[in-house]
RNA sequence: GCACCCGUAGCUCAGCUGGAUCAGAGCGCUGCCCUCCGAAGGCAGAGGUCACAGGUUCGAAUCCUGUCGGGUGCGCCA
């Protein structure tokens, strides 16, 4: 049940109904007809724009058209009253019984309540993390993992089919040396003297069990072998390998991709060639040379003809090289292959979370996609996210890369738990840096909107509990009566609550799913406000000596706010807490 | 040089895609509230030229242009 969306299929109607009537031209936009709880709830419960909107266009005054809107308005069954407020707005306070009506329409929906048809079963592909595979998740990765996935379960909530999608780099030469570093483990788990791993190796002990993977199934059948000899065998079974150590990072986050994506089976199954040959179709590729850039001019800079894709054709800065100079093809070729292919498979929306120094990548992957998708529609969405910084107790966390010695996400999570991890991530808008201090997000006060948010619930489930001893049980909503709630505080939650389908509408179109953090956070807090009102007036505790009527109502009550809580908490991908 | 992101309270950040005589939270600061369903909470106070200058309109923190300041990137790496 969503008042706002109810509310707003009327305004609609009242604009049909004027139009036919001919007091309004046929041919108006309609999109930015809002129906929004309004700054100032003394102002009613629902406030729209609609007549300021389409004054414009349809050439009349405002206040005028607010009237003849409001006239029609008062036909609908809820509404209570109508007014015409500042330059225009109508502010619309509804009959009392929407309230209790809305309430028990929230408890029967419960788990699903906030849940929204919006997506309408469009289907979008959300890839994230997409870590090269050859080495553990680093801290550096938490953030664009947590995101993504939250981003694709709100997806999931407002009514998207949503595939979560792992892209695996496991076609480029950062592979080749990974398999080369492996060589050297597999060396040492034969007892051979290794030394130091090289300068441009992978010198992390991760790779040490790999190493003896190897030796384990071959022996030593490559210790004095040529490369050629093992690197294909001992890059395949490296990949694999830590494919299952990023799959256990992940995990650890509750994070579990639908779909792992292998680079490199784009070139085996010739699909770069096949999406280069599209493109070509089109006249979108041609060769030429490319300016030389302009700020740092790399040193191996060598002006030559090869072949580009026309990206500036669609919106991109410079044309994109598919070919390199030895004849293979450059990683932007496996993008365009990749792009094809996920484009083939239907989606209506490709969303890319990447982190903030892949900004370039934003108008070329847009540029691909144009190219490609015909007469398809689809949508790219790219979501950068900034980086995290880290602190403990106020001091920067450094970390070495020349050694190998990072914070892995494992490090983190393990440290202050998975829910502080995810939550800490969207508190925060994707686009702006984030600082993360492991002493304070793993402080239990309100400081901490973890533990506020989950505090509320576990409140709610204390009382609830208690209610239960105090033989109130099974709690049946059906006998509440929500009438009964009239305080100031019951009813600022109840429109809270009612502003919760609109909100994941909002956040899902936005794709930013912190504002669900924000909503939470808010919740609660005028949750606890409640809470501590009952300590000084006994009459508004959710348990109330002698007064059933009214215990069962409160019960009822903090059900209601408990899925609101429990729903969002489930977008971000966090256990609401039972106790604490 | 170019592109993208960011400039809101002392600090960290929201601001529902242009709305209303309140620009909001948290931290920090000041003062209050536990014989009472969990004080791991709550209430109140102080704190602002929304970086700056123009523009668009009924109306701008929000949109456009420019300036300043911070971040990230800029062929044959992935």
């Amino acid at each position: 049940m969503n008042i706002f969306a109810d509310f707003q299929s009327h305004i609609f109607s009242a604009v049909a109904a004027l139009q036919n009537e001919g007091v309004l031209p046929a041919d108006l936009d309609l999109s930015k007809i809002a129906a929004e709880p309004p700054r100032d709830h003394a102002h009613g419960d629902i406030a729209t724009n609609a007549a300021m909107v389409l004054a414009k266009p349809a050439g009349v005054q405002p206040r005028a058209l607010a009237d003849q809107l409001v006239a029609k308005l008062k036909l609908v069954p809820d509404v209570e009253s109508l007014a015409i407020a500042g330059p225009g707005f109508i502010n619309a306070r509804l009959k009392n019984p929407v309230w209790p009506r809305f309430l028990n329409a929230l408890l029967e929906a419960g788990p699903d309540y906030g849940s929204s048809l919006m997506g309408s079963g469009t289907k979008v592909n959300v890839e994230y993390v997409s870590a090269n595979p050859t080495g553990p998740l680093h801290v550096g990765h938490v953030r664009g993992a947590v995101f993504g996935d939250a981003l694709a379960s709100l997806l999931k909530f407002a009514g998207f089919e949503v595939v979560k999608e792992y892209y695996i780099n496991d076609a480029g030469s950062q592979v080749d040396v990974l398999a080369r570093s492996v060589h050297l483990r597999y060396l040492e788990a034969l007892g051979e003297t290794i030394d130091e791993i090289p300068a441009g190796l992978y010198p992390g002990d991760y790779l040490v069990p790999v190493g003896q993977d190897l030796a384990k199934t071959h022996g030593r059948m490559f210790v004095g072998a040529d490369e050629p000899a093992w690197l294909e065998i001992f890059r395949a079974r490296a990949i694999a390998l830590m494919m299952d150590l990023i799959r256990d990072d992940l995990a650890t986050l509750n994070i579990h991709h639908d779909v792992f994506f292998s680079e490199k089976s784009l070139h085996a199954a010739g699909s770069v060639d096949k999406a280069i040959a599209r493109l070509r179709a089109q006249d979108h590729i041609y060769q030429g040379k490319l300016d030389k850039p302009k700020g740092e001019v790399p040193e191996d800079w060598e002006d030559r003809e090869q072949t580009l894709f026309r990206a500036t054709a669609f919106g991109d800065d410079v044309d994109r090289p598919l070919v390199k100079s030895d004849g293979s093809f450059t990683y932007f070729a496996s993008d365009v292959a990749y792009s094809h292919d996920k484009i083939s498979r239907g989606f209506g929306e490709l969303v890319y979370v990447l982190g903030a120094d892949h900004g370039g990548y934003v108008k070329r992957l847009q540029a691909v996609a144009d190219a490609l998708r015909g007469n398809q529609k689809v949508d790219v969405i790219v979501r950068l996210c900034q980086m995290v910084k880290l602190f403990r107790n106020g001091e920067p966390v450094r970390m070495s890369k020349r050694s190998g010695e990072f914070v892995t996400l494992r490090d983190v999570v393990e440290e202050v738990g998975q829910d502080v991890v995810r939550f800490m991530m969207l508190m925060r808008k994707n686009e702006a840096p984030l600082d993360f201090d492991f002493a304070k997000v793993t402080e239990q006060s309100k400081d901490n909107p973890v533990f506020y948010v989950q505090y509320a619930h576990a409140r709610i489930c204390s009382v609830l509990k208690k209610a239960k001893e105090a033989g109130f049980h099974p709690i049946d909503p059906a006998v509440a009566d929500f009438n009964l709630l009239t305080d100031e505080s019951e009813t600022g939650l109840t429109r809270k609550m009612a502003a919760f389908p609109r909100l994941v509408e909002a956040a899902a179109q936005a794709h930013e799913p912190h504002r669900i953090s924000f909503y939470l956070h808010d919740l609660a807090s005028d949750f606890h406000a409640l809470w501590n009102k009952g300590k000084e007036s006994p009459q508004l505790r959710f348990i109330v000596e002698n007064d059933a009527p009214m215990t069962t109502t409160r019960l009822a009550f903090l059900m209601a706010i408990r899925y609101c809580l429990a729903n969002g908490l489930g977008i971000l991908g966090l256990t609401p807490a039972e106790d604490m």
